[in-house]
DNA sequence: ATTATTTTTTAGTGTTGGCTAAAATCCTAT
DNA sequence: ATAGGATTTTAGCCAACACTAAAAAATAAT
């Protein structure tokens, strides 16, 4: 059985963040970035991570997860969430409020604990932000969604997620009236920035930037 | 601000236990036996709580808390106890399953999480041990309370608190009848070995050890 | 095909917190 | 008062994880 520690169990989910985004493949650099941790310090950690076989690491090349690492990946993923929810859903946090008690949490060695917690939250299959939660065999039932700038113009859907979980950005969306399960439709569409003027639950009118736009997830 | 390691948090937290379960200056031979540390290790943690100011540490002599190194304790106790609650109270937890989860728990580090946990159980004084919960600004409001072995024949009280919370013990308690709450009185006391018989809510008897009966704590 | 630039790794250092073995100090019994 | 034993500290070592500076490799530009 393989055993992480939290700093490792930090980088092997921001791998498998970094990795689950789009490519399969991510860079020393990447990570680096992602997790505010020097270059060099990351090269250090992937050769231990490649060593305790939950990534595949070649020098020089970036990593890939192994299925073992995207197990362990999905199980803290899974811990987070679940707590995100407890957070927003039983102590009245605000969704922005929920990301940085998360990470600490999420490292808690328990697995009775989740289990219950789960039950006792009764087992969510979304977090406040959205994410799909993976059950307890690190299977993730993900809906397909896309992005808001590239709905068609009179377009309708349902807001289901959000690219960027920033406290910033979050904040922005409650203060203009945006919220995971508002129904959405595409108004206007400027040619000329990509921005966006989109009507919410047909009551309130929300104009926003192309940025903003493409960090909100629609489904159809 | 005088912030502490995870590491630092559990010496504090032994440390603070152990003086006040009766004497106040602590030897180095205690807390490695407690915590399970060899005395060298000790030596050198001291040494840094010392210098941090929240002991006061005379070489060879032992240790006494100082007010600051008080007040940090009991933040902690405080974490410790209030998720203790939550886990027995609202994910079903026994009561012996709860202190290792807890260990972890009490470390994680927002004011705001353990503010809303607190108004989320509704505020309780007392954690599912019987121990008080410090408020937060580290008052306890302690019961007096006497070991269930120094009871007098046909003296009677109630069980409010365990001075032993292994799981262990705890488990036995289930086992024979005895819980926190229960009404008591002495039916009998064993001259030659100290052993008690009681009558638990005018309903069952129950015969125990000294050593049992001295690590149940009764309020009269 | 070289050279220049960017990316990544290695080497060396520091901090935290554990260990063992040896030295220092304290305490107790004679 | 001192020797013996118990306790405690120091010294030296190691693992985890961060850093900076320098070297190495890969990639882009000429
Ligand atoms: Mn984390
Ligand atoms: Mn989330
Ligand atoms: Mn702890
Ligand atoms: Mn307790």
């Amino acid at each position: 059985m393989i055993k992480l520690t939290y700093a490792e169990e930090n980088y092997l989910k921001a791998i498998y963040e970094l990795t689950e985004a789009g490519k399969k493949s991510t860079s020393t650099n990447d990570i680096s970035a992602w997790m505010k941790i020097k270059p060099a310090s990351v090269s250090d950690m992937l050769r231990k991570l490649g060593e305790k076989t939950v990534i595949d690491y070649r020098k020089y090349y970036g990593v890939h997860m192994t299925e073992e690492g995207k197990k362990l990946a999905l199980r803290i993923i899974r811990k987070h969430r679940l707590w995100e929810v407890f957070l927003v859903e039983k102590l009245k946090f605000s969704w922005d409020e929920v990301a940085e008690v998360a990470d600490e949490l999420e490292h808690v060695q328990s697995p009775t604990l989740i289990q219950r917690l789960d039950e006792y939250l009764g087992f969510p299959k979304f977090d406040p932000h959205g994410d799909p939660i993976p059950d307890e065999f690190g299977d993730v039932r993900s809906r397909p969604r896309i992005a808001l700038n590239e709905i068609e113009l009179n377009g309708s859907g349902q807001i289901v997620a959000v690219k960027d979980s920033s406290a910033a950005f979050l904040r922005y969306l409650d203060k203009v009236g945006a919220y995971i399960g508002a129904r959405i439709k595409v108004l206007e569409k400027v040619e000329f920035d990509g921005s966006i003027e989109i009507l919410v639950d047909n009551k309130k009118t929300i104009f926003m930037s192309k940025d903003v736009a493409g960090n909100i997830l629609v489904m159809q």
